[in-house]
DNA sequence: TTGAAAGCGCTAACAC
DNA sequence: GTGTTAGCGCTTTCAA
């Protein structure tokens, strides 16, 4: 591929075809109002006809210092930020926003890989999307020196942080779940490492963890349904990856448990939504059998049946919140956007102790 | 906003600092075989403590005149992108591309008012997703001059097109419910202009359209489902956006028409959930009194129920092969990607005729 | 309303 | 292995 940057002439050629000086032909595309009308149809015309392609972007930033675009960092793989609803609602607002001011929206692949493109980014600011606190991403960021803002993970001394208070909300998803009698619990939680750790978490683990927002969420279910010792309790799960698959796998150990859970707290509704398709292919039904909840309220938490009981939070204004905190400066340093729960069907009361009793006599498999 | 791009100092002033040629400072940073390690250790280290951003990209560019970032344009909103899981997939695909190769993705809206973006994107080439042949942005991209590809449409001489073969593929799906026995027919059109029309669609709209894509499909139906003076009819209802709502509102004006249509041919899965979603509203059961078929087997095309019949296409790979056709140079100039019917439960055999017949014996509405 | 001059910070040829 | 030199194409004072 050839330098495709400049491709074609300069300001000055068209200048010297016009016969007028070259900063006249810069005002001609950038100040119209420095020159005569007719003039400047004179020069767009003549720069048409060369097939000038307008000043170029890179002299333009050199000199000007403006890149007018942001870029949005993140740790996953590129196209989980898409197929992830959950994440495309939330870069659906930043784009909204960044179309609003006429800005460019650069997407960035974070990890070990591509420091490099965090580097080399023709940028004016930065979003770091729910990343690890350990990424060295993070290093090359701050290396940079440009605003940035951080949404969900990690929190940062000093930098700008958007989200929820995801504590809180689980703990209302637990408490949801409580009051309806239940008694058992089984968290299915989202990465807490970078390792693709996938099973049961303990104790040591929760200490270690490198994604904040999992552990936020655990203890916010951990608040309610109790920890060690309390009548209650709750097996967690670790799943590597946000997807239906592993949602499922995730269930499919937790119901092997004695006894078992009559209900499941899920960080994210795609865990939640696999849990319920492999209980149900248990021949379990939810939610008479068990109640499931979910996070986020991605589209397809209203698509399945049952619908999906779960925190809903306001992804798309994330994204715009994530925006104006990055250039309209001096608000708070964390802001927090309201979450809720939104009640459906896949929880109900909890089953009949009776029920659970025949569960408990079930010889251990 | 002060000017970002040049926030710290500049290789000259590592290079004074540590006491050696800019140059030298340069090569530490991109050619480490071009000096002993010990010295690029210095240098970086120093870079470090003066906290030096590393090279700016605004200089490097405009020097080496690769901007390392392609751009992907398109005419809807932006957030659409994100929220069309069609569209998402195929993103996902590009950004899967880019990080491959390590190469920035620049999301740009198209339409009037956004030609200054394209016009200032620092940017080394140029996916066009599915834009309308009127859009204003055509013209900018063109003057610009840089290497571009367009997906799905429009098609433009010379100008490299990745897609799948739209007319085939919607005759397939036509072809399907033909063979079940439909004779009465309902198509759901994506928007045929860019003036948010919705309503039936008359023969001269058809002349007159600017997404060549929708056009495609309606032929491919047509062509099979008989025009004018066949056998079997069809009625065409053009939808502004591909929206469950737009689907249901086409399916609440399709289902008044007298006879009733059993076969509603949709073109695209969001158009064909909202229709189903209607139809069921209605007491009419998918597929035993309507069948529906949808295009592009988004995931959410096995979310519902019934699952839908629907033409898959490869969207991710349609992402690949736009970056490679665009950087790869010399394929074919029209890249198809294979499409496929895939048969699952909104579609089944005709109603039987009685049926219809009583349908038609009803006072008209 | 227009033009001249001075870099923005960097990389690549080339000489040492 | 290192330094010198010459711009890349543009915008922005400032003076005419």
């Amino acid at each position: 591929m050839k330098p495709s940057l400049r491709a074609r002439g300069t300001l000055k050629d068209v200048a010297n075809a016009v016969g007028v000086s070259h900063t006249t032909v810069s005002n001609a595309f950038n100040r119209p109002d420095q020159l005569s009308p007719k003039l400047r149809e004179t020069i767009v015309a003549a720069a048409r006809s060369m097939s000038y392609p307008g000043p170029n972007p890179a002299a333009r930033m050199l000199r000007t210092g403006f890149a007018r675009a942001i870029a949005v960092v993140w740790t996953d793989p590129m196209p989980h930020a898409f197929e992830d609803q959950a994440a495309a609602s939330f870069l659906a607002g930043v784009a909204e926003a960044c179309a609003e001011r006429r800005l460019g929206l650069l997407l960035v692949q974070g990890g070990e890989s591509s420091s490099r493109s965090v580097q080399a980014a023709a940028i004016d600011g930065l979003i770091i999307y729910s990343m690890p606190k350990n990424d060295s991403t993070l290093q090359m960021v701050a290396d940079r020196a440009l605003p940035t803002v951080v949404v969900d993970q990690p929190i940062i001394p000093n930098i700008p942080f958007v989200g929820i208070n995801d504590r809180a909300a689980s703990r209302a998803c637990a408490q949801h779940l409580k009051t309806l009698g239940h008694k058992r619990f089984a968290i299915v939680s989202l990465r807490l490492g970078t390792d693709g750790y996938r099973g049961f978490v303990e104790p040591e683990r929760l200490k270690n963890a490198c994604f904040e927002l999992s552990l936020r969420r655990i203890e916010g279910y951990l608040d309610v349904v109790g920890r060690n010792g309390s009548n209650s309790f709750a097996k967690i799960w670790e799943c590597p990856h946000s997807l239906e698959e592993e949602g499922g796998i995730a269930a499919e150990n937790l119901l092997k448990l004695n006894p078992q859970p009559t209900a499941i707290l899920a960080a994210s509704d795609r865990l939640a939504i696999g849990a319920i398709e492999t209980a149900r292919r248990h021949q379990l039904r939810v939610p008479e059998g068990l109640s499931v909840v979910g996070f986020d309220d991605i589209p397809a938490a209203k698509l399945i049946t049952p619908e999906l009981t779960t925190t809903n939070q306001p992804l798309r204004e994330k994204g715009h919140l994530a925006i104006s905190s990055l250039l309209d400066g001096n608000g708070p340093l964390r802001r927090k956007l309201p979450a809720k729960l939104v009640i459906r069907h896949s929880t109900a009361v909890c089953p009949a102790e009776s029920e659970s009793h025949s569960n408990l006599r079930k010889p251990s498999g």
